[in-house]
Formats: C-alpha cells, sequence, structure tokens
DNA sequence: TATTGTTATACTCTATAACTATA
DNA sequence: TATAGTTATAGAGTATAACAATA
C-alpha cells in the first residue's frame, strides 16, 4: 500500500497559515459590526460603497456577490441610520443611485481603523520580516 | 490646518493586502458550500470537528462563537445528510457528543482539498517568494 | 441549584418569482 | 420587449428566554 502524502507547496502552507489569520477574523468582524449597531453584511456593504463614487444599487449587489433583492433590504437598513441616501439616477428614472452621506462618511473611516488593525501574531514580527511581508504581497496583488 | 495622512506601518500594509484576498474567499466559498450541499455555516462546523475528538455540543458552539440553541439546528442538518452523528456522554448524559461519520470524513478531506487551492495572485510569485512568505507566516503563526 | 441541550419566538440574510416604473 | 428596483414569500442563521433532563 502507498502510504505517501502529497507534500504541499510552500505557497500552499503559506495560504494555509494565512486562512489562520482569516479564521480569527470572522469573530471580530462580528463584534466589530455589532458595536457600531450594524449587522455584518450592512458592515460589507457600507464598507464596499464609496463615498467618492456613488452607484446604482445593481452595482452593490454584484459587488456583493448577491441578488438585487437582497440590496434592497440592506440599503434599507443603512438609509434608516442615515449613512447611506438613495439618490435619483440623472439620466434613467429608473436606477436609484446610493450616496454616502456625511454621517457615512464618518462611521466608515471609523470602521477602517478598527478593521486595519493588525493581529498580534503579524505584529509580533521583525521589523525585516514585516517589510518583506508587504513587498511579497504587493508583489503578488499589484 | 493639518492634511498630514498618517503613515501607514510595512505590517499594516501588509494585512490590508491580505484582507484583498480573504474578501475575494467570501464568494468562493459559498459557491464550495453549495456544491457539496452545505451551507456556509455548515461547512465552517464541519470543518471544525475533529474526526479524532468527538467533543459535546456546547464545544462547537464556543468554536464557532455562537449560542448552543443555533448549534442544534446546525447539528440536525448534518445529521439529516449523515455527515454527523450525536452520541450520548459517557460519564454525563446531559451532554451530546459529535462524532464525524465515515461520509463526514470523506466530505471533509474534499473540502479542505477545494480550500486549500491557492489563489492565483499567490501562486503568480517567484518560488523564492513563494517559500519566504511561508517562512515569514510560520514565524508569525508558530 | 446548576448545567446541557432543546424548543419557542423573533429578527435578519438570502434567493426566486411576480410586480411596478421606467426605458 | 427589456431593465432597475421593489415586494411577496420561503428557508436558513442567529440570539434570548423558557423548558426538560440530568447532575
Amino acid at each position: 500500500m502507498d502510504f505517501a502524502v502529497k507534500r504541499r507547496t510552500a505557497v500552499e502552507d503559506a495560504w494555509s497559515l494565512m486562512g489562520q489569520l482569516f479564521w480569527q477574523m470572522r469573530p471580530r468582524m462580528v463584534r466589530v459590526a455589532g458595536e457600531f449597531g450594524l449587522s455584518p453584511p450592512q458592515l460589507f456593504a457600507l464598507k464596499t460603497l464609496d463615498p467618492d463614487d456613488p452607484v446604482p444599487m445593481s452595482a452593490l449587489a454584484a459587488a456583493l456577490h448577491c441578488d438585487n433583492s437582497n440590496v434592497t433590504g440592506l440599503v434599507d437598513g443603512l438609509e434608516s441610520q442615515g449613512l447611506v441616501e438613495r439618490r435619483p439616477g440623472e439620466h434613467d428614472r429608473r436606477v436609484r443611485m446610493l450616496v454616502v452621506t456625511e454621517r457615512g462618511i464618518e462611521v466608515r473611516s471609523r470602521l477602517a481603523e478598527v478593521m486595519q488593525e493588525v493581529p498580534p501574531e503579524l505584529a509580533t514580527l521583525s521589523a525585516a520580516d514585516q517589510r518583506a511581508l508587504r513587498d511579497i504581497l504587493r508583489r503578488a496583488l499589484g
């Protein structure tokens, strides 16, 4: 019998290790969303919207990989909290453009600060490793 | 006025770049779960359970950071598909130990294969970068 | 009395299908 | 006829509170 185990490549190992970090982020995101009075999907939606570039509902649905009908309820929630506004499309009155409000911009930037907090495991790396990690990921992601 | 922008550190940049990879993983996990006839939470639960180490329902709830009452329904779904079994606790008959079935083990390992697939951005890195990435992450995560 | 897991209930997320209003 | 968004509906995930069985 052959008990040989498929040897994992370096990048497979790296990806698996990143998965550990990802796994730890899940409860953190749920907690952060709750602290801001948002559900996780509402947080993702607000994060996805660009205050400088209003987009139609359908564009948000595409970005979130979900159905238009779902975005309706999601935006209802954000709008009722004054974070986002529906604005009629200028050229096509069927479309609703999603505009992030002043309050939305503020919440959005506070969210960004919290979510940007580096996990302790990475923070303990040496300065050289931290730079190397950044440089490699930049090469990978452009 | 002070328009100075807080300079992000190397590790903050690295973490932000990893966030891009994680973000891309979301729809992939939803898709994979669907292909196996599982919902994403069911997939997480099955992934969390260790075939070699049965645990009480409450332990799974703790691992998933959710309520016991939620795990009841989650396990109902996995059990109805023959992936997991409830077994009475040996010493304390209040507890139900969660045992992964043979079929559950098979699905679990196929899931692991799919989820281990490396994102194309990382795959395009040079061999040296791939090794360096792995080594740095090993130093960070043990 | 305290604990494990279930049930009852309510709310949110999600998709499909039918619908409205525009085009 | 086609498209953007909504509404109706249904199913799953989630938590809280009340409950049963056991400790």
